[in-house]
DNA sequence: TAAAAGAATGCACACGTGCACATCTGTCAT
DNA sequence: ATGACAGATGTGCACGTGTGCATTCTTTTA
């Protein structure tokens, strides 16, 4: 019989192997699994045949260790209860998957600094890092930088040294929500966000308060602890004589609108509510909520594309990439 | 100076690099990272620091080769639309990081069978896979329990020789369902599920049939093509004189609600809608779903543990672990 | 005090692979 | 016919680490 040589007890089939059985070399067989090297047909065909015979796999980690290099991407991440995250980790490890790299997934909690999770990173050659926790890495991104390993931010922080980021049109959302609820009557403005670690969040309430600013319309700040439906839920009764509110993300906004209307309010006729992020939840028939449409596909293409290019040249300048966001006319304005 | 040796430009620093600058052999750096390994206190304080001062890093690749294991542990998942997926997800990589493994994320395209992503796994060393994606891997498993890699499916399919499974309390579920609608008054019963391939929710329906038959009920089938909100919301339309839903899980149920509401209909006045999951939109205001939680934390630490101590001892047969559900009874009954 | 036991350390090999280099073959132009 | 040349193949070293074994040093026991 012919049928798998071994049922390889425990014992792993090695390139060895495979190369007696297929009569050449081992570097025959090494050369076979890897793309543009010289090996001539017939070879490549024995040894592959020999290979699924025998069950062979490259073991990538090996490879790794000789080519200096590994197919292993970080992603930090944290807060999936927000569903914009867990679209956004969806898209970064599809679009990763897509092009051949491995996404190991780090869960950050909320507002802890990544530090603590991405330190272990560094053990295992990953040859990037994406960080879309709210908290990102500070101490620790110097020795990523010496380590030659490129971080890429997504909607985060401040400028650091070579590190690239991908942030959204923060003032675009924030100049237009505020035009957006004036032009629908609105006089008594408000803007509900955490003054927490989200950068974005902080970027488009600065836009939005100078947008109010400059059209001359009254407005004010409501500070919440988190950026969270429960928060929302309950933010609705600090909302006295508002008739305008934009709030930092549909997460909130759909705890918002169910706040305001517990209270009898109406959406949009007493209150106009304007969002962001456009969150399944956001074209639900419950909340038809008016929002800012935030591409996270495109995002997470964008943010993929700039670690590649560092990891080929890591010597130039950090770059800070725009995505552009559209709103999305729903019923809540 | 005494700083940072050298800013290693490119140069990975090795444990030879520490061994030179402690004083000691390179075995010993080895051992000064190694638990429960033949060190003195001085020696490995002295490693310590050298290691610090260079910024030196174990290399877990390069560990996994000698030692033939890895900390890697394969997550395949689909359909992080589904909230409930997303906070399994989250579970899932927090309870592997805790117990020190790294989850490596394979996005797995819904419908799509498991097979075609986790054949990458085996070049990885994976020391288990945990699957949580509705169609699971068959034609595959033999080839990872013939390398000695555990899997263990979350809320998947039938038996399959060596492979643990982890599954809520369908039959429950469903019988509980039943009799909560009934004795809410409904008369005329329907669940709206998809035969599609997600286990737990063809074994809630069978369930839930054979409740109504026992209770001598009246009940339909109302077939979807995806459990989802969008589905759920046109499903509404197609449930005429019926008064009691049982929704397979809350994503749908959603949709549901949202559907009959746009139709006029009252919930729970005119149908009582009872969901499964209790994903966090089920308390949500507007929504205030009686539904059953399936605490997806205490789930996955279930899995972990039971990937754990099969990679222990690979031998055992394979097990089957039911995780209770309760009842969580809110407005919409 | 001598002997035995135990702890600490270094040496050398193994893990599974890629790649530089040397070797060998066959082809084509001169 | 001879040389140059390109392609295919094998040999040997390197990647960074764990660990068995022998050796040395320290402590305990008779």
């Amino acid at each position: 019989m012919s049928g798998p040589e071994k049922p390889s007890r425990g014992r792993k089939v090695t390139s060895f192997d495979v190369a007696r059985r297929a009569g050449v070399s081992r570097a025959a067989v090494s050369r076979a699994f890897t793309p543009n090297a010289s090996v001539s047909p017939e070879t490549r065909e024995k040894v592959v045949k020999a290979a699924k015979e025998l069950g062979y796999r490259v073991n990538y980690l090996a490879r790794g260790l000789t080519t200096r290099r590994s197919d292993f991407v970080g992603v930090v991440a944290a807060g999936m209860d927000n569903p914009f995250r867990a679209l956004q980790i969806e898209q970064i490890t599809k679009s990763l998957v897509r092009r051949n790299f491995r996404p190991i997934l780090l869960p950050a909690d909320q507002g802890e600094s990544a530090d603590h999770v991405m330190d272990q990173l560094l053990h295992y050659n990953v040859s990037g890092v994406l960080v879309t926790s709210d908290a990102p890495p500070t101490a620790l991104c110097a020795e990523f930088a010496a380590a030659g390993v490129p971080i890429v931010l997504i909607n985060k922080a401040d400028t650091i040294p070579s590190v690239d980021r991908v942030v959204s049109d923060t003032n675009a959302a924030g100049k237009l929500a505020a035009a957006t609820l004036v032009e629908a009557g609105a006089k008594q403005l408000a803007v509900v966000a955490a003054p927490g670690p989200s950068y974005t969040a902080r970027c488009r309430l600065q836009a939005f308060m100078g947008a109010c600013y400059a059209l001359d319309v009254e407005a004010r700040v409501i500070p919440v602890e988190h950026n969270s439906y429960r928060e929302g839920l309950a933010v609705a009764e600090a909302l006295k004589g508002v008739d305008g509110v934009f709030c930092i993300n549909d997460y909130m906004a759909c705890g918002l609108i169910d706040g305001l209307r517990r209270l009898g309010g109406k959406v949009p006729d007493d209150v106009r509510v304007i969002g962001h992020d456009d969150i399944p939840q956001a074209s639900w028939a419950a909340y038809e909520l008016t929002t800012f449409r935030q591409p996270c596909d495109v995002q997470a293409e964008q943010a993929v594309s700039l670690l590649i290019s560092r990891m080929d040249d890591p010597t130039t300048a950090e770059r800070f990439e725009v995505t552009p966001v559209s709103l999305v006319r729903r019923a809540t304005v």
